[in-house]
DNA sequence: CGCCATATTGACAACTGTCAACTTCCGTGG
DNA sequence: CCACGGAAGTTGACAGTTGTCAATATGGCG
């Protein structure tokens, strides 16, 4: 586990065309509440495999993910780790009301983050019910996915939990208007391995088999659906 | 899937000694907003086995669980499933934003709830930032419950799940005021297996086990930890 | 070119699932 | 009051998916 390391940047100051900002939190903030967000909010920078933060550590700041991918995990005594989900550009991380942690959060490739300070930011959101909506939109979506990957670490078979999990990732991406042909992985297998509940070797074989029966195309830069209708028929537990 | 049985109740009248009133929703607001907030509401009551809503139908309401438990779960299309989750007296079952039921709920014994009608809710709640936070609140306790759920789903063994399930839910209890030697299981066998992703006979072996080493004794009543240090170092990944 | 991390593949083991029989528990009704 | 019947739970034998251990291959980067 590398120690985090943290850059020290400014306060935002180019909201208004940040890249971000049509999924982020501050989609609900008109321009001058924007401008004085961004006065408690700086930028900070992590290069890649940098924690920023662990788990059951006091938490001191909210994030909104401005680029790059990071990989969110609990792990448990024994170093068993279970990634519970993965962090894209306009995910907030943090939850007001717990005071510490849930989860670790590292960078997977470099990213960069606006790093609110808990206090003020609770303190600026308190009487904004239009934040406040936000927030409750962004945990509800969040709440969706996690019992929707309850579904999949529960009940799916290793092959059906890789399609799904492409199926996902694809989603996500085009979500976030970066769809394509091909499809960046930024993950490693074990990452796959412990997002899914199955180990690097699972995973691995069932990549093998899926590129095998010309569902997917694996590439040094990502993943190529080649049989669509298949991996979503898979996703979905049909078959 | 039996069809819902809803007796039409009247106006909560008597919120303010509400038994569920401490951990529900409204244990944010104060007597002269409570009072506002019952005259949205209703009380419902639901026979064991019936439905309360089921997934992908529209939402229309919001409910907050007054007493009874109910098993939320999701369905794979041949049929599969994956109860999310067991809600309580305080949880609150609906999430603004979201058009859709995204999980179904059924009461396992009797239920009774109080039931919002979502528009109504909505327009009281949205400009009433104590409310907000509340929700914000006790939809960050179900994420952390969630991803909990996620470590057991991926990463724990049919002994450890059973453990683990099994002190989440006298934590549960106690948290509500039903802590006790001997502890309650109103869902079946089938029910646990689901939630732990497992089968019904891996849940009763394991139960078998767990009795056989003395860590605890089934009653027909419910289940009695014998030894909790043991139960506990189970759960929590030790050994 | 060579090294090290990452990924793939194979052989085998183990945990959990499947199928089936049997038991227990209750509620119903003769 | 006891007998019956069905639902729920338990247990056993066996199978299969996935995990474990180990060897090999690949790929990026100095």
């Amino acid at each position: 586990m590398k120690i985090s390391v943290l850059r020290e940047g400014t306060h935002c100051q180019s909201c208004h065309d940040c890249t971000a900002r049509g999924f982020a939190i501050c989609a609900a903030l008109d321009k001058t509440k924007l401008r004085e967000l961004a006065q408690l909010s700086r930028h900070v920078r992590f290069e890649s495999g940098a924690t920023v933060f662990a788990q059951a550590n006091i938490a001191t700041s909210f994030f909104s993910v401005h680029a790059g991918t990071l990989r969110l995990y609990k792990l448990l005594p024994d170093s068993r780790r279970q990634i519970v989900g993965f962090a894209l550009p306009g995910d907030f991380l943090g939850l007001p009301g717990l005071p510490q942690h849930e989860f670790s959060a590292d960078a997977i490739g470099r990213v960069t983050l606006c790093q609110f300070p808990k206090e003020s930011f609770a303190t600026f959101a308190e009487n904004r019910p239009q934040l406040l909506r936000r927030m409750i939109e962004l945990a509800g979506r969040e709440l969706a996915r996690a019992q929707e990957h309850m579904v999949l670490l529960g009940r799916r078979s290793a092959e059906e939990k890789i399609a799904s999990f492409l199926i996902g990732w694809r989603d996500r991406l085009s979500g976030i208007g970066r769809g394509g042909e091909i499809m960046p992985l930024p993950m490693k297998r074990l990452d796959i391995a412990d997002h899914l509940g199955l180990t690097i070797e699972t995973v691995s074989r069932t990549f093998s088999k899926l590129e095998r029966d010309g569902v997917i195309q694996s590439l040094a830069s990502g993943v190529v659906l080649l049989d669509t209708p298949r991996a979503e028929a898979l996703s979905a537990g049909i078959s």
